[in-house]
RNA sequence: GCCCAGAUGGCGGAAUAGGUAGACGCGCUGGUCUCAAACACCAGUGGAUUCACUUCCAUGCCGGUUCGAUCCCGGCUCUGGGUACCA
């Protein structure tokens, strides 16, 4: 019987919809499981053959787990906020939640044609109304909540307020406007004038994480830096909470790094230097006290309130026209260009400890945003001091005995101290430690923990997105009522943003019931994404993001699997959010996501033709060099196994009508090359198409086969026939001309064996994500059963289970020929056991020299004693290795037999 | 520059505790079926050597530990990713 893959795989569909399979509900006799993917912004392009990589895998795991007996919570949904959706409408006129809807639709039917075993019940978007109405719900806590220092964690700003009226006199003569301003300082939402990064052509702000080498991600637009009042959240203050969770979690080392890196602790000491002639004393922070002997000049940051505070009139000039020169360079120029720039600015600071009158200058390689926007330098000791010292001819004091600062800086932590008064003689770390005491004895400093890890800005000028549940008195910032929420995005003619007011500027009547103006800026992109794995546990509610019960069963997620690229960004701030939530305690777990598997990036394989230049003369790519040809990139959908279809080549575009060809054993062979799946390189691979072709289970086994799940890997077509023949093989084996053959036999020893070989394999590889191998293990276990012609139900029935979560409509279909009940889901995973691996005779293979040289049979039974019993009448001396039974036997020359596992 | 990951046949990749390197698939070669092709099936397939048995060489390079290293250690080369004046 023919393997009709489209009619099974339609069968199930429907019928796992209409008996809602894949519904779930919590249930406290079952322990739960949470396995959740990244939830994909529904792009015009649709689902590429990449996409789906990361939702087999954890399709595969989900059903593996309820197989298992869990009651497994497995949700998608969609991040359908975003600035494509906005420029579309910009260009076109359509509105954005048409388009998003129309893309959503079309992942949907993508999504539904590959088997998956979402419970669509609990789907979410965070465009929809009763979804950001928790977006808003969280922002307004947030507005309404400081971090407490001492506490370590986030308190009503009531009671800030209260402490306030109780301890500070100035605060009661405060107006609101100027209470405001001072709460403004501990809000964890807050508004503040920041340098940001503006993007002209986006029309927008960008968070760090939205830009790359001075470009915006999205486009690759210029970035320039701004300043501009922004809504803020003050992730910073959970820095040290996100950097000591990551011990806790079963996340790859390399994502932690990452995290690691970006939020960037640094141990070092604050100290204050006083300037000659004023009472300034500029502030700034150190990891190296031990160089304080060594610090001939200072360095501003050209943002830097000191640089106005410390210039001198002769020099006042000189700073203006530098600091105008920095702020018209971009982001981009600044990095392209690491020239050293800088200027005096006529003022000295006084060296605490040498006493000595050291320069000021203004740089803009100090950065405003970090430490104190002011450094002590250290020419000897810090290249970039270094490069900035020689420039400008300034003194450099070596301090670590043996380094030569002749042609370059010594900056490494370590060697033996000198130049430097009572340190004299100390290791460095000593002296850091030794120096940090010094500093706090004298008054002129202390020690001081900073985090490269900057609060996100949260306000975007865009219309796209959530609108701010905050609405303006005299300037004065004030949250709605939650009562009010959802504060819905209005409907706009105009998308574009006018006369630099964000696109709600052109909204009519966007002011609150009283008449206050409600704020123009929208949310980011990362606001709707970074708590949706809570809604999920409870999408209807609209009394709570999430039911205190929901949580408390569903708790977190146990498995998360998704791309690398949301290392500093999203899984920032979703663990950020979920912090503050657990603050509040409307979520009783501090981490959101317990194991974290980055899934690889798939690329494209593109194909080349060769055309001879100046003709329409094509040449096979072995013939290439014998001629001046121009590389073309063709359609791979018409290529195969490297190999064009001419015909289908001829008909793809007018121009290639009259293609003359050049052949090699006459066929065409194309040229390829891996580069990112994208329209313009015509290697685009359709899930759809794959599935028409092959079918979803094909498709599923090839993307787990393609190799490891972590691991980037170019798409290529090529291998999946291997895979269908599998499938293919599978069938026949247990189908004849008129159906089903199967029988009620008792299996063999053999096929016993080949049965719980597989089931181990199976379930070793999906604990421990080795999904490719699996592929592998199932391809030899039906070449086993093939090989003993098996029929028996007996066998098929469990192979069915164990292959269900790889291939489920081919199980569905295989479990019910064997009787099965209701759905292979709901079966049980079977156990396999040791006593059918065992074989009847070992062979133990006995190796000269790591060759075989010759073997002897044992019984399974054979005892250590037999073992080297049979070694020894082979006059060798034999070593048995502690507590392992026998495998093999590797003979040593003269020396030793081991025996190994 | 710094941090991380990786390097195995013509290709994608296996080797799950240091123990017969190259599973499985693709491709290729030969065969069966066919008028023929496609499909399917069977066999072979790291390199060198040999008619053959065999032997030697092979996991980026150099060295170390070990009876034994793709795996552990030290040094290098290259590739991919992250990050970048973070004081």
């Amino acid at each position: 019987m023919e393997y009709k893959f489209r009619e099974i795989e339609e069968k199930w569909q429907k019928y796992w919809i209409e008996n809602a399979t894949y519904k779930v509900e919590a249930d406290a006799k079952r322990p739960k499981f949470y396995v959740l993917d990244m939830f994909p912004y529904p792009s015009g392009a649709g689902l590429h053959v990449g996409h789906p990589l990361g939702y087999i895998a954890s399709d595969i795991y989900s059903r593996y787990k309820r197989l298992k007996g869990f009651n497994v919570l497995h949700p998608m949904g969609y991040d359908s906020y975003g600035l494509p959706a906005e420029q579309y409408a910009i260009q076109t006129g359509q509105h954005p939640a048409v388009t998003t809807e129309k893309n959503i639709n079309r992942y949907r039917e993508q999504l539904d044609k590959i088997g998956f075993s979402y419970d669509w019940n609990r789907e979410v978007r965070t465009c929809d109304p009763k979804y950001y109405k928790w977006t808003q719900w969280a922002f307004i806590q947030m507005f309404n909540h400081y971090y407490d220092t001492e506490k370590c964690k986030a308190m009503p700003i009531a009671d800030l307020v209260a402490r306030f009226e109780k301890e500070d006199p100035e605060w009661n003569k405060m107006n609101a406007k100027e209470r405001e301003k001072r709460l403004m300082q501990y809000r964890i939402a807050y508004l503040a004038d920041t340098k940001v990064n503006w993007c002209e052509q986006l029309g927008t702000v960008l968070a760090n994480d939205e830009v790359s080498e001075g470009l915006s991600v999205r486009g690759g637009f210029p970035v320039e830096q701004r300043v501009m009042r922004q809504w803020c959240l003050r992730v910073s203050a959970y820095a040290e909470r996100l950097l000591k969770g990551l011990d806790s979690l079963d996340w790859s080392e390399a994502l932690k790094e990452t995290q690691k890196n970006w939020i960037g602790r640094s141990e070092g000491a604050e100290m204050r230097f006083g300037v000659k002639g004023s009472d300034t004393e500029l502030e700034i922070f150190t990891t190296r006290a031990d160089t304080v002997f060594g610090v001939t000049f200072m360095v501003l940051a050209p943002e830097s309130d000191y640089v106005a505070q410390v210039t001198t009139k002769e020099q006042r000039h000189d700073v203006d026209e530098y600091l105008a020169m920095v702020k018209k360079r971009t982001e981009r120029e600044r990095i392209a260009d690491r020239r050293v720039t800088g200027v005096f600015t006529g003022a000295y600071a006084v060296n605490p400890l040498t006493g000595k009158e050291i320069p000021i200058y203004v740089s803009d390689y100090v950065l405003s945003g970090y430490g104190t926007g002011a450094i002590m330098a250290v020419p000897a000791h810090d290249s970039r001091d270094y490069a900035f010292a020689k420039h400008f001819g300034l003194e450099i004091v070596p301090l670590i005995e043996g380094a030569d600062v002749s042609e370059e800086s010594y900056d490494a932590k370590e060697g033996k101290v000198i130049n430097s008064g009572f340190l004299n003689g100390m290791e460095v770390k000593e002296a850091i430690a030794e120096m940090k005491k010094y500093i706090k004895e004298k008054g002129i400093g202390q020690v001081k923990v900073n985090y490269r890890l900057r609060d996100a800005i949260f306000s975007r000028q865009r219309y796209w997105g959530e609108p701010f549940p905050i609405y303006y008195i005299d300037g004065v910032a004030y949250v709605m009522d939650e009562e009010k929420l959802p504060l819905l995005l209005p409907e706009i003619a105009d998308f574009k943003p006018k006369a630099g007011q964000p696109p709600l500027a052109n909204a009519e009547n966007w002011t609150t019931e009283e008449g206050y103006p409600i704020e123009l800026n929208t949310m980011p992109g990362f606001a709707g994404s970074s708590a949706y794995y809570l809604r999920y546990m409870d999408p209807h509610n609209d009394k709570a993001l999430v039911s205190r019960e929901a949580n408390d069963y569903w708790r977190n997620v146990d498995l998360y699997i998704g791309g690398t690229e949301h290392a500093t960004g999203h899984l920032i701030y979703s663990r950020f959010w979920n912090k503050f939530l657990y603050d509040l305690g409307v979520v009783c777990e501090e981490e959101p996501f317990k194991k974290l598997v980055n899934q690889g990036m798939i690329q494209g394989r593109s194909n080349f033709v060769y055309r001879i230049k100046g003709t329409n003369r094509y040449v096979s790519a072995g013939l290439k060099e014998k001629y001046d040809t121009q590389e073309i990139h063709v359609d791979v959908n018409i290529v195969s196994n490297d190999v064009l279809d001419i015909e289908k080549f001829k008909a793809w575009t007018p121009e290639y009508k009259d293609a003359e060809f050049e052949l090699e054993d006459g066929k065409y062979i194309c040229g390829w090359a891996v580069e990112k799946m994208s329209k313009s390189m015509f290697n685009v691979v359709n899930p759809d198409d794959i599935v028409e072709r092959y079918g979803a289970d094909t498709l599923r086994f090839y993307e787990m086969f393609l190799g490891p799940l972590e691991q980037s890997k170019p798409w290529d077509t090529n291998g999946i026939d291997g895979v269908h023949r599998f499938l293919k093989k599978l069938w026949n084996l247990y189908t004849d001309d008129n159906g089903f053959a199967l029988t009620d036999d008792e299996p063999t020893a053999e096929q016993m064996k080949t049965l719980h070989k597989t089931i181990k394999k199976v379930e070793w590889d999906i604990e421990n994500f080795s999904f490719n191998t699996t592929v592998a293990a199932f391809m030899i276990c039906v070449n086993e059963l093939g090989a003993s012609k098996c029929h028996t139900k007996k066998i098929l029935k469990p192979l069915a289970v164990i292959l269900a979560p790889y291939a489920p409509h081919m199980a569905e279909e295989l479990y019910h020929a064997c009787g099965g009940e209701g759905t292979v889901c709901d079966a049980e995973f079977p156990q396999w056991e040791e006593k059918y691996l065992v074989e009847s005779t070992k062979k133990y293979p006995i190796s000269f020299n790591g060759k075989v040289k010759f073997q002897i049979e044992m019984p399974a039974e054979a005892t250590r004693e037999a073992i080297e019993a049979a070694a020894l009448a082979d006059e060798r001396t034999v070593k048995i290795l502690e507590g392992k039974q026998p495998k093999k036997i590797i003979v040593v020359p003269g020396k030793i037999v081991n025996v190994v596992i």
